[in-house]
RNA sequence: GGGCCGUUAACUCAGUUGGUAGAGUAUCUGCCUUUUAAGCAGAGAGUCAUUGGUUCGAGCCCAAUACGGCCCA
């Protein structure tokens, strides 16, 4: 019997597992299969509930139907001859009463070597307790995959943010409100896609792997292919390709998927992250911006079932009609109190950002200077929902020039609770200025700027065939996620955030 | 990259002035046919993150390292 030899064999485990895995033993001498893949369930916990969660006891005395249904024991009460014990599905939680002269004395012997972490199977009827507990009274109890490991104590629960995030497997047994966090998850980006679809949007998938990784000032991961000896980039944004398929006539167009970019990693910040970009043809950044506000509302009514949203002590109030629209000028001046003569003069711009304690740069230009300006004093004091719009032209290398302006594009962030939400603008569609903008940029790289933009060659040829005048943002959707689930942390909202190599764990 | 904090039983946590390690849960044994963090009685369980140092003596003091958390860049 290889499967007992081999649970032998680990004798030198901790005590608790060890105890675990003698009462495997013994069950596989008895010749129970402790993996056995023969158990259908005919129901969800929930859907008992739905049924008969409102019954009364007597009621409940005429319900002859038997229900199977099948889970992990959470929780495990004996009183030797019977037993209640709770077993819980994706849907929710029932208690189990099994009961020795209901079961038979050979069963109930075997059924009681199952230990809180097994998955099993139950047939049974339904009635209340002395105390009222909607219950199942098992006929048949099985188990259907033996737990090896104990689970977490159960009161207090997993606290340990370390192990919650190496071994989310348990973190999703024990925390509901981890299972919670990602089935709105789920619910937001269904509902993002619902909306986009409902307005003629046509959802594609560009690549993730490119030759040029453009789109967005970021530092991208290098990778190699070996079969065409070629470097290739993980894609830091879809942008550059969704804007091909406008040249190409899809009109609109947008992508739900992962962007990666080589950066630190913060509350904010995880390594590969979701975006939802899309790219509108005949529509400008105003436009986008009432989109926005009814997408984002419309979704957090739909999850939260409130446009007020608590996040971190804070009540957001994503109400359509209450976000304010500001250019980037005025925030700067009414939000940061940074006076017009300063920010628009290149020395004293420069002087405020040393005094604020952020480094420049030789060479960078006003508008990135302005950037940190907005960095430092606006953006942490933008909790409510606001549009910030015009931003100077140096730093928006892809946006279209202002037509009364062409130093400030039409462009805008969408900020709250003190972070960037969205990034959204009327795109630049005139291949002459496009190829000069990415010239400006290749210098900043060649002057040692990691983050700037390549030459996309071909992408200024697919502008020469002409792109029709659109308008393109990009949201980010674990910050959404994290504001909708009021989650302090991005690694609260991604399920396997990316973690240093745990020690001793062969690379696991 | 910098600063601060944390790492003690499977889990949640105590641990005094430096003097040979504690609780609850879980586990094991016994009792128990309506429990709800079930109860009662008993038992076992630890490389105090790792390495080095100071000391007669270190979970505690010092240093370095690893991993994590928060803040800053």
């Amino acid at each position: 019997m290889p499967m007992l030899e081999a649970l032998q064999s680990r004798d030198e485990l901790n005590p608790v597992i060890k105890t675990r895995v003698e009462k495997a033993c013994a069950l596989l001498e008895e010749g129970v299969n402790l993996y056995p893949n023969n158990f259908s369930r005919d129901t969800d916990i929930q859907e008992i509930w739905d049924q008969f969660g409102e019954s009364e006891a007597e009621d409940l005395e005429s319900v002859e139907q038997v229900f199977t249904v099948a889970g992990r024991v959470v929780a495990w009460r004996s009183f030797g001859k019977v037993t209640f014990f709770q077993i819980q599905d994706r849907s929710g939680r029932i208690q189990v009463y099994a009961a020795r002269d209901d079961l038979g004395a050979e069963p109930y012997k075997l059924f009681k070597k199952c230990d809180v972490g097994d998955v099993v199977g139950v047939s049974g009827t339904l009635f209340r307790t002395k105390t009222g507990e909607l219950t199942l009274s098992a006929r048949d109890c099985r188990l259907i995959t033996k737990s090896l490991r104990p689970l977490p104590e159960k009161y207090h629960g997993l606290k340990d943010v370390e192990i919650r995030y190496r071994q989310r497997y348990v973190d999703l047994i024990v925390t509901p409100r981890t299972r919670e966090i990602f089935q709105k998850r789920t619910r937001i980006i269904r509902g993002l896609r619902n909306y986009m679809d409902a307005r003629g949007f046509m959802e594609v998938e560009t690549p993730m792997m490119q030759p040029i990784p453009g789109g967005a000032t970021a530092k991208p991961f290098e990778t190699h292919h070996n079969a065409l000896d070629m470097k290739l980039y993980m894609r830091i944004a879809p942008e550059l390709y969704l804007k091909r398929l406008l040249v190409g006539g899809l009109e609109q167009v947008y992508e739900i998927n992962r962007n990666f970019r080589n950066e630190g990693i913060s509350t904010r910040h995880n390594p590969e992250f979701t975006m939802m970009e899309f790219y509108w043809a005949y529509a400008t950044f105003e436009d986008l911006m009432d989109l926005t506000e009814d997408m984002l509302s419309t979704v957090a009514l739909d999850v939260c079932g409130s446009c007020l949203v608590e996040y971190q002590g804070e009540t957001i109030d994503l109400t359509p009609g209450k976000w304010t629209r500001m250019t980037f000028h005025d925030s700067l001046e009414k939000i940061g109190g940074v006076a017009p003569e300063v920010y628009s003069d290149y020395e004293q711009c420069q002087a405020l950002v040393k005094q604020k304690g952020e480094k420049v740069v030789e060479g960078e230009k006003l508008g990135k200077l302005q950037a940190k300006l907005f960095d430092l004093l606006v953006e942490p004091k933008l909790v409510q929902p606001h549009f910030i719009y015009h931003y100077p032209t140096d730093i928006s290398p892809l946006s279209r020039r202002n037509e009364q302006n062409p130093d400030l594009t039409d462009r805008f962030e969408l900020f709250m609770t003190g972070r960037e939400m969205a990034n959204a603008f009327s795109e630049l569609n005139d291949p002459t200025d496009q190829r000069q903008r990415f010239e400006e940029q290749v210098k900043e790289k060649e002057a040692g700027d990691e983050e700037a933009h390549f030459m996309d060659e071909d992408y200024v040829r697919a502008l020469e065939y002409g792109m029709p005048p659109a308008a393109g943002q990009g949201v980010g959707i674990d910050r959404l996620v994290m504001l909708l689930t009021d989650s302090a942390s991005i690694r609260e909202v991604i399920l396997f955030p990316l973690l240093r190599p745990e020690a001793g764990a062969g690379g696991a």
